[in-house]
DNA sequence: GGGAATTGGTAAGGAAGCCTGACTATACTC
DNA sequence: GAGTATAGTCAGGCTTCCTTACCAATTCCC
């Protein structure tokens, strides 16, 4: 323990196919998902799949979210959204209640057994995550972090086609 | 660097949703996806989607691989992988050449064009990376690598019940 | 040598996730 | 009040991947 030491410079192994950052960033997104679904698999408390449990991740904290600004933050259309806020409806994990000040609109609600299920999921992403530190180092991680976040904030907005804006 | 004495206040903003790495990690590979497919919308000449561009990815600099090992590389079944190859078959960027020395195995080979047209991708990957690396500077970005690589080092096998060995 | 079990590969059908297109109902602007 | 923009839903389809089922070649083992 403390700093296992990660040799930054890969010295390459010789073979072939050093990947890409690109593609180390989508290849370990998808072990991560795999390996959360995994859990899952188990007949465990989770909604149902990643997405599912982005946008209620989303929504802790929150009580003015509505479904399109849900997609906006999902990178999906509004209508995939509404179908997951249905499965999440459904599963009695949000709840969908009237806008305050716009009546076509409904804001997203986690119920109370929405947010101890969403708990208990930020607890197994915690887990993940304190396996990676042991394995790198917490600083190292906190790199990672503040890059992944720089990334983020700079293109946000990718939105696949929002679609209302065209002519 | 290298301190144990682990510094785990992130100073939460307040307000609401400080994303866990997990979700970050995701995120990013997401956008990342998006972003790279978008380019793919302009008719361009990758082949598909980034699954092919990563079972492509693989093939190039090897001379051995066949469908199966695509598979394990790839996270997927070998039927899937399978339709990708055919996929890439049908594009012109992958031959199925005989295999040496097993006749019911092949061996999957990047055709020339093939790797044209990986180059042209790569170079895509690498446009993205810059843009990244000039947000929050080369160094971090290397840390970022050697993380992810850990990471994948570690766990990269959660094969999608290969379903083989079963019972 | 001659099965039996493995392994590489393919084919057909289905589940899941997301998208486009079309349509209400409310809100904003003039 | 008319016209446009926005929140949301419904219907239908595409894509990706999985499961189940099946051949063909290989290896194990006697």
């Amino acid at each position: 323990m403390t700093t296992p030491e990660i040799d930054a410079d890969h010295t390459p192994t010789g073979s072939a196919a050093e990947d890409e950052l690109v593609i180390l960033v989508i290849r370990t997104a998808k072990a991560l998902v795999d390996r959360l679904g995994a859990g899952r698999a188990g007949g465990t408390s989770s909604p149902m799949t990643v997405v599912h449990g982005l946008a209620a991740r989303y929504l802790l904290d929150r009580e003015d979210v509505t479904t399109v600004e849900l997609a906006r933050h999902l990178g999906i259309t509004k209508q995939s959204t509404s179908e997951v806020v249905t499965a999440l409806e459904e599963t009695g994990n949000v709840r969908r209640a009237p806008h305050p000040s716009d009546r076509r609109a409904r804001v997203l609600l986690l119920t109370d057994e929405g947010k101890a299920r969403l708990e208990s999921g930020r607890r197994r992403w915690q887990g993940v995550e304190d396996e990676w530190a042991a394995l790198v180092g917490r600083d190292r991680l906190d790199v990672v972090r503040a890059a992944l976040e720089a990334y983020l904030a700079a293109h946000d907005d990718d939105p696949p086609t929002d679609h209302a804006s065209e002519c």
